[in-house]
DNA sequence: ATTAAAAATGCAAATGTTTTCATTTATTTA
DNA sequence: TAAATAAATGAAAACATTTGCATTTTTAAT
């Protein structure tokens, strides 16, 4: 049995005998401070300082049912992708003096039963996860426990739960048209794959709109499926590069962007001159690289923090008609990337 | 007032009765499980299946004085630094049927005390955090409590706190060491400032130490300080760069790193014809740039899988002595980023 | 100054567990 | 098979809060 260190901790009771009130007034002083008068305030202020007081949030939950903790569960943490939205995400739910609970489950959908069910144990008020694509488990376990989901990061007009995020059918469609737009025809799609990834299957689709192509109909070498790792892209890009180089690359996001700037880079090709790379989301870091990157930006701190509030402010329970659903937009960045060959 | 939306969800008390047992005995399946007879405890398994019953632990936290959750303050998640401790320490967490609750404070110790506060209030069970530079205030509301803390990423062997981690004086040596190895005297060092950054510190006294120097001893354009910012080591080292160009530059860590190599590249200058470079910490991605980035690794996975063991472990409350240390070994990974010129 | 209304506070019940101690049931030993 | 021991379970108290309702105090209205 562990050390129970802890104990003999100051209550709330040893507080109200202290400033010489009912233990309810107390609980009112840190709930709902404007509902004690001024006088009294001062007196469990002080008390509370002279103890050492610290409020247990956890004590009543089961009577109130909120425990002030809200939960993240995104893919992965190690990794560009969704740090900004993790960092921005957790510090305005500081704001609302709640804490974020954050799980990662790797891409691996299985995970996200266990995950919820321990999210569940903790009696979160909320939970933000990524995309649309997930078991049918985990969500109907949130559902018969009445928490508040909310899907961030992509959005779709019909989403199947509350969202907000930028359209990414249409994101993929800025970065085509633009590639369009400076002139090019030939060129190569890298994308992870898409079948429990709704973000990058939107963006491939508004890249296959523009260039009014199915995927079907794309070239061996024109289509290229690998993850989100520098690494892994790069070795498919140098593969691309070498067997059959095209006038440019549109890819997944900006981790496998930087992949195929390293690609080039290793094969001395030259961005733009040789070939034109254009990447999605618009990372820390993609705006110093050599070249810096043409992107979409994705507003992940804007996504993060609407999403903390909606879920702090009580985002209504998921009903299929009357569901929030938020686009933020995105935006174009152009920089040195790209070459006009008009 | 909020919709209290899960209430009347089945609790130990119904589950007990559907099972025919008495509540303690549920409470007891769930703990100890091996302490309950096979028969009986199919029973209460059925019973709370049928129920769709999820454990509260929050529940009784402030009798038996354990919450089940850890907390984890960095300075920083959205960046590659500590991006693969969180991954690692959250998911090693979740083996040990725990959860994490992060916060970062943005270098800014000021917001450490505020965390701290929000995690008590919470009734974590430990705390692990980065480094040994913190605010009185904080460490000592957590010691008050007697909430066990952790310091992670840093090795010291008279750390005021216990830690596990990298010697970094050792992997500031190593650098340094290296270049030394491969005939480079003109070394400039590019380094975050070191006040409330001991790894920082640590790693900056290593190199000193083998090249012999003190830091006023080294001339305006050998030492420069810039932040972990990939742009900001970028223009700083361009600026050194052009002014007067060094046989190798030791960085403070990969996204300095990765900022030098940028640099070279805008103004190209040859990696490592023309300049050498050498970062610390061997992030994601820095074996993939060109050239591969020669650095020291630190081994951040085994840091958080340790430190989450310790904590949950029930680390000893700290005492001045017999305080637990752990060091784990960083190591010199070459690649193509420095130049043998002997 | 009285009365009426409003504001502030207290009392006690309720919350969903865990835990101690007592009791019952099962197992081992002689 | 009886007694002794060990294992499994139950009853009820405890935990630190919140909250509905009742009561007291303050303020406003006449």
């Amino acid at each position: 049995m562990r050390a129970r260190s802890r104990k003999g901790a100051p209550g709330i009771v040893e507080v109200a005998k202290r400033a010489g009130v009912s233990p309810a007034t107390v609980s009112r002083f840190f709930n709902e401070p404007e509902i004690v008068k001024g006088k009294t305030r001062n007196l469990i202020e002080q008390a509370a300082k002279d103890l050492g007081y610290y409020r247990n949030r956890i004590a009543g939950t089961d009577q109130h049912g909120f425990s002030g903790t809200i939960g993240l569960i995104v893919p992965t943490i190690d990794n560009a992708i969704f740090a900004e939205l993790i960092q921005a995400f957790s510090s305005r739910l500081l704001h609302h003096d709640r804490t974020m609970l954050i799980a990662a489950h790797g891409y691996n959908p299985a995970l996200e039963v266990g995950i919820v069910k321990s999210l569940l144990e903790r009696r979160i008020d909320g939970v933000a996860l990524i995309g649309f694509e997930h078991e049918k488990a985990p969500l109907e376990m949130l559902a018969a426990r009445g928490v508040p989901v909310l899907a961030a990061w992509n959005y779709r007009k019909d989403s199947p739960i509350p969202c907000i995020g930028a359209d990414n059918y249409q994101v993929g469609y800025q970065a085509a048209d633009h590639l369009q737009q400076m002139g090019h025809q030939d060129v190569a799609l890298v994308f992870p794959p898409t079948q429990s990834n709704d973000r990058a299957e939107d963006r491939l689709n508004g890249v296959l709109d523009v260039f009014n192509k199915d995927i079907s109909t794309l070239g061996q070498n024109r289509f290229i499926e690998t993850r989100y790792d520098i690494g892994e892209a790069k070795q498919a890009i140098i593969k691309l590069l070498l067997e059959d180089r095209p006038s440019a690359i549109i890819c997944g996001n900006d981790v496998i962007a930087q992949g195929a700037v390293y690609a080039c880079q290793s094969l001395g090709i030259n961005i733009p001159d040789d070939v034109s790379i254009i990447g999605i989301g618009d990372f820390r870091g993609s705006s110093h690289m050599e070249p810096g990157l043409t992107t979409v930006r994705m507003p992940a701190q804007r996504i993060a923090e609407q999403a903390a509030d909606l879920l702090c402010g009580g985002l209504s329970v998921t009903s299929v008609k009357g569901t929030t659903r938020i686009k933020i937009q995105s935006e174009l960045v152009v920089r040195k990337s790209v070459k006009d060959i008009n």
